[in-house]
DNA sequence: AGATGTGAATGGGTTCACAGCA
DNA sequence: TGCTGTGAACCCATTCACATCT
């Protein structure tokens, strides 16, 4: 069974408009409808959900409530994961906002800076800590994930730990290639990068 | 030739490598020296330099300044380009912060919020305006990109009013799909979607 | 009639492998 | 010798197209 990076997003993001369907109270969807919501082919929608393993039928499409429990079968862990939060700075509270109560099995549980006038507080209902500290807690909690939201200078050296800690996955907010070995899971999403190419197509698509 | 979103993300990632290494002194690069520190083969890279027009020497590798202005020529616009930025909550005030004084074509240039403590100010050097005057601002100064980081339930109210005004590209941070016209680039970049893919990732390439 | 499920065809991005060059 | 440049081969994601089902 396939498991690209870009049939999970999408498994995924068919889980966020399912759920948004069902508090909406819609029972059924067919493949072109779900496909539509999430701006891909209804072949593709089709095929992902042959391959997580859930059939619908040609009558009634898919049940919408049956439908999120197989992806959530195909793509949560067992059990509750927290996630540690590296660099406290506006974006680092932005992630905490955005993220925390948004996701089933998953929870920031963490954070960490350097500057003690962000440490030892409680943002969100979750505990600072210095950086010092890093190491430990990730291994005391038994973290697997961490986000990096510190500025470039300071984000190798805090993978570098991360890594020592036991971290598998990285989401990683500075404009770096981090060195890092080859079994974690590293995602860039720098905003420098980002915003350069969808400034280029911008004006690519449209001369 | 070939402009795929998955090369033009690498080209610039070359450009920002080949930078620093520009400010370090360095005068030449070879392909496989590039590629091992933004993690793609160097045939990868040979290919995408290829692409681009710039041709190195077996011997001596590739010029990095020479690369980093064709790199230039083949990317960036003509002239400067103003981006918007829609919603002043933590993380709009990060992407400012990350992003002005980094691109040197590119800059955030209008803010827009609906919260009357938020405008007519000025923020890292960039004044905030009222939500409503956005159409008119952006077609004003010919602004075809712009951000959003508005929560969720407004950000297809601001896609809408930025389409109608004349937007080509938009970076969007809201967890929800924008409804656009096809001629419009829209770069999805929710973390919600982003932290449990990693999650995945994390979990899954260790069981 | 109008869906789903899926083998087969397609398309396009990446890597291979080697000629050419300093 | 050891690199670049590149046609060709390869690989994998997507789409096609249609048998199947209700």
């Amino acid at each position: 069974m396939n498991r690209s990076e870009i049939k999970i997003e999408r498994i995924i993001t068919y889980r966020r408009i399912l759920l948004k369907l069902y508090n909406d109270g819609e029972k059924n969807i067919f493949s072109y409808q779900l496909a539509n919501k999430c701006q891909v082919s209804s072949a593709q929608v089709r095929r992902d959900l042959m391959d997580i393993g859930y059939s619908g039928s040609p009558a009634n499409g898919y049940e919408v409530q049956c439908l999120i429990k197989s992806i959530a079968e195909f793509i949560d862990p067992d059990k509750k994961q927290g996630i540690a939060l590296v660099g406290l700075g506006n974006l680092g509270r932005a992630i905490i906002d955005y993220f925390n109560g948004q996701s089933l099995k998953l929870e920031i549980v963490a954070l960490f800076d350097k500057n003690p006038n962000k440490i030892n507080r409680v943002i969100a209902g979750c505990h600072s800590y210095h950086i010092n500290d890093l190491k430990e807690i990730i291994i005391k909690n038994n973290i697997k994930t961490a986000v990096i939201s510190v500025p470039s200078t300071d984000a190798q050296q805090v993978a570098d730990v991360l890594v020592d800690g036991g971290i598998k996955g990285i989401l990683n907010y500075a404009p770096i290639i981090l060195n890092v070995p080859d079994s974690i899971y590293v995602q860039n999403r720098d905003m420098i990068t980002t915003l350069e190419k969808v400034s280029y197509f911008a004006n690519y698509n449209n001369k």
